[in-house]
DNA sequence: CCTATAATGAGAATGATTCTCAAATTAACA
DNA sequence: TGTTAATTTGAGAATCATTCTCATTATAGG
């Protein structure tokens, strides 16, 4: 399941943010666009630097407006610089490769029977813990091609 | 592979901190001790909380140092504060279940057959993206049972 | 026991992120 | 299409975890 169509974006994106009583601005819609452009996880500096007239306040907020709508996904490395990516019921379900010397961070996928065995798996694993779960995650950390040299 | 016995430990970490050019001293010989009482990672404040005579900078300078040497990693979530535990050599391989409302991390272990399955997979995706990878994580965010109710 | 080198502690500095508040925008309705 | 109330915006100040500085203390190795 993936959207790419542009007008169903909206359709979702005002939705879900009228959901919890927000509104689907035209800097909000700017936000989404630069993430679906973009086909890596991005910081809030890449953000700024694409976009000259964006207020780093507001995307600070806005980002964080969107990542309540279950929108938006911060993630989070070791780096400093969270990276920002659209959340996966509007691109797909995928895990991380993380360099942790540049920082980068790349989209991957499991292949779909260890996805699903890894599912199950978790699923009984938080029921032992009595924990309800949002999502998993999956980084792959190391170094890349380039770091390497 | 887990290692329990306190010797054993203090001269791993001894070699360890060797191999970089770093000593065993008193300080991160405490470190340790905190960190293998505790059965889950934990935040600089809890360690701070857990004797007063710390010094706070010595700390965050001591747990880098113990990082880089590998004898403790690092844990970052969606929450403020870091969170420390012992490497998986001196544990064992493990993964962490997260309580987004109240920032606790606990340890789970995936069944062997997954976790080998898994790792298998990871590596050729590693070797496909040109990264090499020193390590891989898995992390279940949801909300615990307290902070369900 | 000396000496050179590394570690420590207290506090200052840094820097990503969050907060504040006046101005601009928007939604909803007449 | 105006009017109004409520929300969003942008610029800069404030926050706060983390890192840095540097004088003092501890350590290793002769």
């Amino acid at each position: 399941m993936s959207i790419t169509n542009e007008t169903d974006i909206d359709q979702l994106a005002a939705s879900q943010l009228n959901g919890i009583n927000q509104r689907y601005t035209k800097n909000r819609r700017q936000l989404i666009e630069i993430l679906l452009e973009t086909s890596k996880p991005i910081t809030i500096n890449q953000i700024l630097e694409s976009d000259s007239k964006l207020a780093q306040s507001s995307v600070y907020r806005n980002l964080a407006v969107l990542e309540q709508a279950g929108l938006v996904v911060k993630i989070i490395t070791n780096d400093d610089h969270a990276h920002y990516e659209l959340a996966e019921h509007i691109l797909d379900h995928h895990h991380h490769i993380i360099c942790s010397p540049c920082g980068e961070i790349l989209d991957f996928h499991l292949s779909e029977k260890i996805e699903k065995a890894l599912e199950s798996s978790l699923k009984k694993i938080a029921d032992d813990f009595g924990f309800s779960i949002d999502r998993h995650r999956l980084d792959l950390l190391g170094t890349c091609g380039e770091c390497a040299e």
